[in-house]
DNA sequence: CTGAAAGCGCTTACAG
DNA sequence: CTGAAAGCGCTTACAG
């Protein structure tokens, strides 16, 4: 039988009555008092049995504990972080939900961050809508930290983020002029690997699927790859470039647009990151009947999942996803817990590697 | 110039003084009684101003608006939380992340709710993990409701948001024995309407790719399809049915285990779910080097839009996310405004229709 | 170890 | 329309 609650002063009754007549919902919700009072000890005694560290008795703590379930106390953590300034939460901002790739980071923050105790805010950034906006929407929040990836951000909003001695750490993405603690793949150097083992596999003209012309990332992996082919002394004009929004439709559109017709294509090429890579493939494949590797070269960037399932078995470059999380958990709790910044931001920059597949073929 | 704050009481100078020597960081918070005294009017009047629909006379309301802005106040959302217990938080519960579809069932939700004013709060459950658990965590959090979707849930943790008068949403699935809110696609009727349509594509020999044991829609589907045949006349013999896990690895290995090679291959193959139909596909055109429509045929349903590309064109029934989605924020507002529940819970049931493409020819 | 008390930053009757 | 005051449900010095 349940205990009965009534002389708290607490309302509990079901739903419906025997007749199924409809009676009050139960709102009222259990506190600290009342389990205090069920207990026998202070209100005060009830917090500390559900703050982890704090002295109470190991009987005490018992006593409230069972209390506590016959109660169905949940402790309010609303109420709680009023106190401690604390909420236990941190903002995941995310640009480019459609990329299979931001799909596995949030997922990996998310695990991660709630294997530490910490809730996760999602947000994503429509790409028309400010990251400003969704970052003030995060501060009458009070979150604990904030991880920006995929996303522009103002001057302004980031130092009233420091303002409030919110941290933010950035992923994958860095913002000139604003120093701020950063965790990226080494999207230059990997860039300029990719030209090397495009170049190496015999590949002498270029075409570059460029994604979100705002992101850093792939200006890095642009310059990279285009700085190495020069300096194996390809012509400038043997590297063509493409807009095509970081996107599988955008770079389908590209291609579409760039190569009607299979004379025009280039001897290798490469999308800046996986899902554009697998656009190419597809149109190549099924609109222009021409043969990867056999006819064009084509790489990518990332490593999704699905780049490397059998439909595509697209080489690409690895980025390491859990590597680059634990790095910017580890950098957002630094921040959380030393009072006054170091004075150079931290940029921790992790190194990606070729995944050798079909799309081009080990040499 | 900077509005001088120093005779607030309030400590503000930035992290480095001009010699670049490290100052302590200034976590000061602005508050409403900052707001109030600037702008020479009481507290109560500052939260007014915030407050849609208060009386506040538009002077005033100005004057305050201006003085925030000036200290860069932003109101402590968790403090007028404990007031109104209220959060504008909404949780949502998603199991199978893995899968596209559901990835975009989460944006959807997310940018609905946004436009609503809720902020997402996202649990993904791994697969080991109970959702009992994370629901619990997520009443710590007193969110204002909760949205389940692809997880499953235990009458007592049900009954748990119940006593505490927090709506649970479910979508896509219910709980048989849990008079919950329900928004789901008519999974059996779209099983059956792709029994119907292979069968009349001319297929006599069937194959099912199950999806989740514990959820009701792989459940669904099959029985559907199964029925719709049955009627037509097939024995249930030539009907298989593989465990393939909702996922594309699954059901990859569930193909690779049941069809080493071609003989075996049935006339028509259901995934019941996309990405388990498109790992077929891929099984059958690139390992088993048959030719799909031609040798089979190969059927999904979601309609995510990786199906829908040239590599796939996959045919499959659509699931109207944003009309589900709108559905569901219906059900959870009724619940969240209505006091007591009306007796019979609502279920809404979306229909589904067929996408033709290439997989199964249109007749 | 434990309780009484102050306080976190708001909202909201209650009087004017 | 507006202010003083109580209170939301906790945490945490402060004394014992």
């Amino acid at each position: 039988m349940r205990f009965d609650i009534a002389h708290l002063g607490l309302f509990t009754y079901s739903n419906r009555d025997e007749a199924g007549e409809l009676m009050p919902r139960n709102k009222t919700t259990v506190t600290s008092h009342d389990v205090a009072r069920l207990a026998g000890v202070s209100q005060a005694s009830v917090s500390r049995a559900f703050t982890p560290g704090s002295s109470l008795s190991p009987e005490k703590r018992e006593k409230i504990l069972k209390a506590a379930d016959q109660l169905d106390y949940i402790p309010n953590s609303i109420a709680s972080s009023l106190n401690t300034a604390r909420t236990n939460t941190v903002a995941l901002v995310i640009g480019d939900i459609d990329n299979p790739f931001y799909v596995r980071v949030q997922r990996a923050f998310m695990t991660a961050l709630q294997n530490r105790g910490y809730q996760t805010l999602t947000f994503t950034v429509e790409p028309e809508a400010s990251p400003d906006e969704a970052i003030r929407r995060v501060l009458r929040f009070r979150v604990d930290g904030i991880i920006l990836t995929a996303a522009q951000l103002s001057t302004r909003t980031a130092s009233l983020c420091e303002d409030r001695g919110i941290p933010l750490v950035l992923f994958n993405r860095y913002i000139p002029g604003l120093e701020l603690p950063v965790v990226r793949c080494d999207n230059f150097g990997g860039g300029k690997l990719m030209g090397q083992t495009l170049y190496a596999a015999g590949a002498r003209t270029f075409s570059v699927l460029k994604g979100d012309p705002l992101g850093t990332t792939s200006k890095d992996r642009v310059e990279g790859f285009q700085m190495s082919l020069l300096e194996q002394g390809i012509r400038s004009e043997a590297i063509e470039t493409l807009e095509a929004g970081s996107t599988y439709d955008g770079a389908f559109a590209a291609m579409e647009a760039r190569y009607p017709s299979a004379e025009d294509l280039p001897d290798a090429i490469f999308g800046v990151n996986d899902i554009m890579a697998m656009a190419a493939c597809d149109w190549i494949r099924h609109r222009l009947g021409k043969a990867i590797p056999a006819d064009v070269l084509v790489a990518g960037f990332d490593n999704i999942p699905e780049g490397g399932r059998i439909a595509y078995g697209l080489t690409t470059l690895e980025q390491p996803i859990d590597a680059m999380v634990t790095e910017a958990l580890e950098l957002l709790d630094d921040e959380l817990n030393e009072e006054p910044r170091s004075s150079i931001p931290t940029e921790r920059i992790v190194p990606s590697s070729l995944v050798w597949r079909d799309t081009v073929p080990r040499p």
